[in-house]
DNA sequence: AGCACTTCCGAAACCGGTTTCGGCAAGGGG
DNA sequence: CCCCTTGCCGAAACCGGTTTCGGAAGTGCT
């Protein structure tokens, strides 16, 4: 139904076409392609030849014809996993900022995508793929087993992830070294004078999770402190589960006096926590999260965290993923970076020792109020 | 350079054809793309008979093909401005998945990029046109006059609006009655026996913040409340900005019992405000705003406020600019849609009337300490 | 000088579609 | 019965590139 072509997209003149470029110079189609594509059989005078007039003429090939005969379309994939109920997202913006950029710089586009569930990111990439919309895919929010690496390995596209995973076969990446920022983060709170440091990890279905649990356990060991498998707490992701893991952290014999979490999200429910419990964080509490969520800046006291730069993190995937599709081996291309510690209010030295602690919530809530707390 | 190849997007057996098609029925190509594409010229039993074995084998024509010879990508072009300084976008997450859910049903892409200036986005757009990389664009946070408006008209090229403008013409947009919830908060907040209802207006480049401006005066119109100039705050778009209003419209003779804010993150900026003068949300100062921020919820108390769809908000607009591309014209694709209230526990009757108010916060806040906040 | 190799480029096919053009057959009117 | 439409489809050109193939000129070697 092409009939109702109103819109017509026409600009004004049209196009230079390779075509005009070989005209221009007594050469063919084919001379010029290979000329610019770089081919060894053209000889360097024309090659230079062609490029400057090319140039001059402001010819730049039309990627759709391109991709007809060679399948590539210089388009990187991003699908994202959107389920409506954790769809904060407050580093997209940056991410795709950072990652468009770089694209464009090389002339690249991005395709973007959104499912609700797994399966159907699965089929997304799945039909952009035979669509040739993508020639790659950057993957967000890698799982430790991830199942739309399995389908993009099957398929043999290109992919980079934001994030290790377990099987690393085939797998290039960009990371984040929280690992680092957790291991930091309990020998500072240790150097402030802490001797119980708890830990909120993440979701296990992360592997940044597992992460993140050792760089703990290495800071515990680096500041001379006894793992305690008890100051591991639930796993939490968000504020609710976050504010649940502290209640339960908070109800033990020697409770801890500062906390070091995987997420920002869980630390801003251990605001929570501590507020019912009538604790002062940075006081009776003190706490070290990462991430970097604009909302830490706004709890009270700020929230001490160490950031990552999503930024960053979109322009790096976006040029490892393009030399990716270019043909470098996956082994080649994994980079880690540092997060970065900002320094807010939420990590002092202890106001209170463990057992003393222990006291104050028992003299400050009686044990029917904390657990009703607990059912709601 | 096409040589290392390594990567092959080659996945298994060869895409079906058209000419695979044609082949199979004993007809040719054009027949059969003619038939796909609701040409008059052919017989209605052909079209079924055609229609029916692309269907069977599975045949999807490749847009790039097609888009070398109607111009047409089947794509639309999403291009983000994100500056790094104001690029929390909690909404973007929900946007972009209604946008590409909608895009996708119809079998249509979308391509994104994001520029940090105003001439680099309206340069990225004219370069996604030349490029063919998109048939129209989605332009999000409309100003009042719009350059990237101008550009798209100069180069004839479709294009959809998120928010009205001053000048319609050639126009189509969809929009959230702001100026609706604007009226209705501030009603609500005159039923709870509010006198003095201010209003904090958003940034005036954008044309929504009059459309606000004017729901305020028709609320307090529809109260019987008489209009004071002196009740409009000061410009406010941020938590910083918002907080800077508060003061100013807390310092005269009589201060207002409540605030209606144009946007959420002004509002959060008036709980700060507020603290710094010892003054309790939902008591001695109420407040309705307007976006439906996650850090709404979190506020104390919660912050009520008119929320907008964003997924619903994508959806449409994708609808709206496939329609438009397809050729309807823009005056016929224009669309409101209400806001919803959600109610949280920042609106409620005042405590103390605006003199009481004003006594109350001369007593807590000797001018010093004002001044002295003011200058910070 | 003769021959085999290179070097470099033109000719033409090709990619997967769309669109123009023209022709055949059936139908209608005089 | 003939001519003129009209309906329907095939043939071929076309879109803007890439890639294969082969041949003309130049080079090196004997």
């Amino acid at each position: 139904m092409q009939t109702a072509a109103a819109a017509m997209g026409a600009q004004g003149r049209r196009r230079v076409t390779i075509a005009d470029v070989a005209e221009r110079l007594g050469v063919t189609k084919s001379t010029v392609s290979r000329a610019l594509n770089g081919y060894p059989d053209i000889a360097e005078g024309t090659r230079i030849r062609i490029a400057r007039t090319a140039e001059r003429m402001g010819y730049r090939p039309l990627t759709h014809a391109q991709a007809i005969r060679t399948g590539r379309t210089r388009s990187l994939g991003l699908v994202l996993q959107i389920d409506g109920e954790d769809s904060a997202r407050p580093f997209l913006a940056e991410f795709i900022a950072g990652l468009t950029q770089a694209a464009s710089d090389e002339n690249w586009t991005v395709t973007i995508a959104a499912e609700p569930t797994e399966p159907k990111v699965r089929a997304a990439l799945s039909r952009l793929v035979e669509e040739r919309k993508a020639d790659g895919f950057i993957l967000p929010r890698t799982l430790t087993h991830d199942g739309r690496v399995e389908t993009l390995r099957a398929e043999n596209v290109p992919f980079v992830m934001f994030g290790r995973t377990a099987n690393p076969e085939g797998c290039a990446w960009y990371d984040i070294r929280g690992e680092d920022a957790m291991r930091a983060a309990t020998t500072r709170l240790a150097a402030l004078g802490h001797k119980r440091i708890a830990h909120l990890p993440g979701g296990s279905q992360y592997y940044y999770s597992q992460l993140r649990l050792v760089g703990y356990k290495q800071g515990l060991e680096a500041a001379g402190l006894p793992f305690d498998p008890s100051l591991v707490g639930l796993e939490a992701m968000t504020r609710r589960e976050g504010a649940e893991a502290t209640r339960q952290l908070l109800r033990v014999p020697e409770p801890p006096t500062a906390i070091v979490c995987a997420v920002d999200r869980a630390a801003l429910g251990v605001y929570k926590a501590a507020k019912e419990a009538r604790l002062e964080i940075g006081r009776e509490l003190s706490l070290i999260a990462y991430d970097g969520v604009p909302e830490g800046a706004y709890a009270n006291p700020g929230l001490t965290t160490f950031a990552v730069n999503s930024h960053q993190a979109g322009e790096r995937l976006a040029r490892l993923l393009i030399a990716r599709i270019r043909g470098t081996a996956a082994e080649e291309l994994r980079e880690l970076a540092p997060a970065t510690l900002v320094e807010r209010g939420s990590d002092r030295p202890p106001a209170l020792s463990s057992s003393e602690l222990a006291q104050h919530i028992t003299d400050l809530n009686p044990i029917e109020t904390v657990q009703r707390e607990d059912h709601k």
